[in-house]
DNA sequence: TTGTGATTGTGAATACTATCACAAATCAGA
DNA sequence: TCTGATTTGTGATAGTATTCACAATCACAA
């Protein structure tokens, strides 16, 4: 394990071959090999085995991988054996669902609880969670330490939001507005984009239409 | 507008671009810099510019980019001038709250239709939109030749909802779903996934945590 | 023990992406 | 009209990522 800079990309990979292998897990597959990681993923099988390189030597020739093995090595890399919890900040349609739906299967992870700062809302339940004061979450970072925050509040709140978390010390953010946030170096925030995602999807599709010889993407 | 191979990534900063100029519309600017967009879109100038060269030459040196051409030229690009109908499949808690929450400001986007195989929720209003059967999905595609269907169904039906989707012949998918789909060559499926957004803020705190000297990633 | 077939890990080659840095073009004001 | 301050578009370069292809290794059966 010395991995000194290691891409994004390839992080969304080992989480992507972390969820295949709980798959196989169920399954109650043993072992696996880098061909049907790869097919699960939809990339090549030397892909495959050049990530997990990047960190060690996890399979053995002939066979493959042992599927435990990976998976607990995998959360190492990954820092999820022991994941942090979540918090949504923003109790509307988005919010609640999220909270709803729940993070089951999805490797340890759990919303831990929800915030508002609609008065009409705090206090009511979002599914068997009580809406929390948005004024509540700075005790509850300070409790845990390291907590992951999901901004789902209204349009053109996304910067007061976000300010309020770091201010209660929260590092690390997924956020669902759509708005362009001055985030200060080090905090990390990632973002949920539908509408980009139609996008591409939209080029794509248009693309085929005038070049029916799907030259699919340059590169993955 | 040559363009033979672009990548997903500069089709994904397009689309960044786009949103962008429609805010800045709003805000009544006229003209805009790559310096501008750069730093809304957490990049480099440099990168914008290079972007936008890969199509024509958009801009004014010494000014910057007219913001209504501009968005123009990007939304033929991406082929969103006219931008096709979205259903969803799956009116459960996600499914539901995506079809709430709306489209607005995206560029023109819109659900059309929400679809469920469970007869006790057809026909109930999920906002304004009346749940219809997923067995009407064959002639809705029908009518909107071109779509792009959003998959929100229960874990573990993502690929009866996929193959119910193809053969009504949509090409184009967003799937919210956690399973490894059997895609065809043909269809363009793209995934949203919470979960992958938590591992790489994960690994991402945890990691400056034991090393504080803010490598970031190594590229992007 | 030896042979056979499968699979890993990786050097080398290829392909792709981002960054640098500057000439050419534009504008505003003297 | 001329000057200086900007900003674009892009050749050239540096840096990353992916693919190829194969020696090394392992499981297992004869
Ligand atoms: N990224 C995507 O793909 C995507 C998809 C759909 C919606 N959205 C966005 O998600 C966001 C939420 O959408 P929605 O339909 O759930 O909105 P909503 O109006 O239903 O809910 C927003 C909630 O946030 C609360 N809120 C507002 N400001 C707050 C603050 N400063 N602190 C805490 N809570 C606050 C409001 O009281 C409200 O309850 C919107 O910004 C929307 O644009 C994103
Ligand atoms: N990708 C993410 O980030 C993310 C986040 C949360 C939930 N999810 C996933 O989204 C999905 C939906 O979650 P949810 O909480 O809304 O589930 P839910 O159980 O509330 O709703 C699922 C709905 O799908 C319907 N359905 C089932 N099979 C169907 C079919 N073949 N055709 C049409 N409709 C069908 C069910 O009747 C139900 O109404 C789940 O797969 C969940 O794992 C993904």
């Amino acid at each position: 394990m010395i991995a000194e800079k290691v891409s994004e990309k390839t992080i969304r990979r080992l989480s992507h071959y972390a969820r295949c292998l709980r798959l196989a897990k169920l399954k109650g597959e043993s072992i696996v090999t880098s061909r049907q990681l790869a097919s699960n993923c939809g990339i090549s099988s030397a892909a495959v085995r050049r990530d997990l390189s990047i960190y060690g030597e996890f399979g053995k020739q002939g066979s493959g991988y042992n599927v435990d093995d990976l998976l607990v090595n995998l959360e190492k890399i990954l820092g999820t054996t022991d994941p942090p919890p979540v918090i949504i900040i923003g109790a509307g349609s988005i919010g609640c669902a999220l909270m709803v739906s729940g993070l089951n299967g999805t490797g340890g992870y759990s919303y831990e609880a929800i915030f508002d700062i609609d008065p009409g809302k705090i206090g009511k339940l979002c599914g068997e969670s009580p809406i929390r004061s948005a004024e509540e979450i700075h005790g509850v970072i300070k409790d845990n330490h390291e907590v992951i925050a999901v901004i789902a509040v209204t349009r053109g709140a996304g910067q007061a939001a976000l300010d309020l978390l770091i201010q209660a010390g929260c590092k690390a953010v997924l956020s669902f507005t759509l708005e362009p946030l001055k985030v200060p170096e080090d905090i990390e925030v990632r973002y949920v984009e539908v509408s980009t995602e139609l996008d591409v999807l939209t080029h794509s599709m248009r693309r085929k239409e005038r070049d029916p010889a799907m030259p699919k993407w340059s590169h993955s």
